[in-house]
DNA sequence: TGCCATCGTCGATGCGCTTCGACTCGCACA
DNA sequence: TGTGCGAGTCGAAGCGCATCGACGATGGCA
């Protein structure tokens, strides 16, 4: 392995000299600067991580807590992380993954053996039992999602609830009176996760502000369940001309099914998904949407860590505001 | 932070010895062994990270390198993702995330500043740049996916030819005469992606020797994509009557759109998917299925890189048979 | 001409751990 | 009684780097 010593010799330097070429805090003469880094390229240079990590208590590693979870869309996880590694190598840092699975004891290990330098724990649950353990660790967190009681921790979020009012908002304006929403698994909803109760709760608001009728269910991801619950929706109330659909997985079904009973989007029934705007088009009827800013969450976690680990310590609480692109799944009901 | 030092001191020892009873290497007697591991618990002691990466050479981290890519399946990507972090925890190691847009610079970075233990690489191509760059790495290295010329690198995946094969013979085996493959999007095949080529191959060989009409058409994974393939489809052989559908993403779009065109499944049309099992009871009708095993090949690779680490040097390269599963999506063809 | 500040560089130290050689027992065996 | 040996423990060295204090050279100013 070539060390800071070999290329030191290389450069006719001593290693320190080498060391505030790379880091930058000392002024260095051009010549000398030159010259080291010359060697540098010339030898691969690579400062092994583990010796820097353990003189600089600085790993240049983010620990990312993802859920493994199959009951919530994997392809927005996906997106999430696909951000955040991107982002993080913007910032010179690498990745570590981490599940939610291996629950609280997780984060103590990576946070007391230096692994890492910050947490990012993604699939926040209301009264998260993660968040009094993260507040102790002395290292910077994010979350993304927003528990009941986020106690000094900063978190970055799409701002569910407006997301949900928007919903309501759209179709009201367009006319509707009767809507329903068709949210994630019952799973979701029974872990208390963040962004199901604060969706379902902006939905809620804003339609008994409105005057809508509103009602909710909770939706599996089989076909199934799919079925079952526009059963019972219509059933429920004939006059049904609006869906909100928070929960990408059963859209295709959903879509199939409503084809299948004779409705038409958006001429019998208008639908607003809630989803990443890539999915928007890969249905038959382009889906109206409020769009979930995966991309832009996961840089911002990952700025915000940043910010922290640069000496910012005041927590911040950022809520992303819902966009909605109107497509050709809504429209005014049938009088 | 609690080192070493402290745990010895609280324990009576000398710091070695503590080290000995963490990493068994020397023998200790019962009573120094209870001692240590008390006194352990109790200061909640993690061995610093980057300190014994230094001091032992090994870092106790796997690299894993994704492809970020949206014209490939997402879920299955995750898949693969999760079972590799999960494995890897069950061998006390972590998982650093990379991205295939980094490039080849990244790996060697990797390597050479010693941040991983070993590489394992998703998403390889049939003359992968990548590869020889890794033969050149002296890190244990497995490959998920075959290359042209894998050369010293291990490699896992499941038996793609086979699995192509295994379509059509079910197919065949139901009387079908002819048949059509659509396959994941053209840029898939152009970057030469090894398990589409490889199922290509599989496909074609299969129905050469069957005596079966075969196309093939790749299909990107939006709604007119999937629409204008079938399009062509079914007017170049109006006699079609079996699809094998190798693109996770288009099952949603293909199906509604068989139906839209008069087209029951399986009585008009057979289709058979390859896909996780998890997603074939996700649709109207429970698919027929030649299972994409992302959960084992994520362990496998895991479980080669570390036998790798273990000084078992011989590469290897393990291809898992395709499970073909029936279920509602296929039948025989009318007469 | 002499003094001080600044710039650029060097050497030494220590981060927390693993590992190697050495040392001390206690025991079996001759 | 002496010798050899293995089990159990210790102390020291060193892994590759960042960082701090120190030092020589240079230039500005009086």
């Amino acid at each position: 392995m070539v060390t800071i010593n070999d290329v030191a010799n290389a450069a006719g330097v001593a290693p320190s000299t080498v060391s505030y070429v790379i880091s930058g805090k000392r002024s260095i003469s051009p010549k000398t600067r030159r010259l080291v880094e010359e060697s540098i390229r010339k030898l691969g240079y690579h400062p092994h991580a583990g010796a820097r990590a353990l003189a600089s208590s600085k790993t240049n590693v983010l620990a990312l807590v993802v859920p493994l979870r199959t009951d919530l869309n994997v392809a927005v996880v996906m997106e999430f992380v696909a951000a955040a590694v991107t982002a993080a190598r913007a910032h010179d840092q690498d990745l570590l993954l981490l599940t939610k699975d291996e629950g609280p004891a997780a984060l103590q290990r990576v946070a007391s053996s230096a692994i890492a330098d910050a947490l990012m724990v993604m699939d926040v649950e209301a009264a998260d039992p993660r968040v009094p353990m993260l507040i102790a660790l002395d290292l910077p967190v994010v979350l993304i999602g927003v528990p009941d009681h986020p106690a000094g921790l900063s978190c970055v979020d799409l701002d569910f609830t407006a997301a949900g009012a928007a919903c309501v908002a759209h179709l009201a304006d367009l006319g509707h009176r009767s809507i329903a929403l068709i949210g994630p698994s019952p799973a979701v909803y029974r872990r208390g996760t963040s962004y199901a109760t604060r969706f379902l709760r902006g939905f809620d608001e804003a339609a008994q502000g409105r005057g809508v009728r509103a009602v909710s269910r909770p939706c599996a991801h089989s076909y199934e369940a799919v079925s079952a619950c526009l059963d019972e929706l219509l059933a429920a109330d004939p006059g049904l001309t609006g869906l909100v659909v928070h929960n990408e997985a059963v859209l295709p079904g959903l879509l199939s099914d409503l084809r299948h009973r004779g409705l038409r989007v958006p001429q019998d029934i208008s639908v607003v998904a809630v989803c990443p705007d890539t999915m928007a088009e890969q249905h038959p009827v382009a889906l109206t949407t409020v769009a979930i800013p995966a991309e832009e969450v996961g840089a911002q976690a990952v700025e915000m860590t940043m910010r922290r680990l640069g000496g910012h310590t005041t927590p911040e609480v950022r809520l992303l505001g819902p966009r909605l692109t109107r497509r050709d799944s809504t429209a005014a009901p049938r009088t």
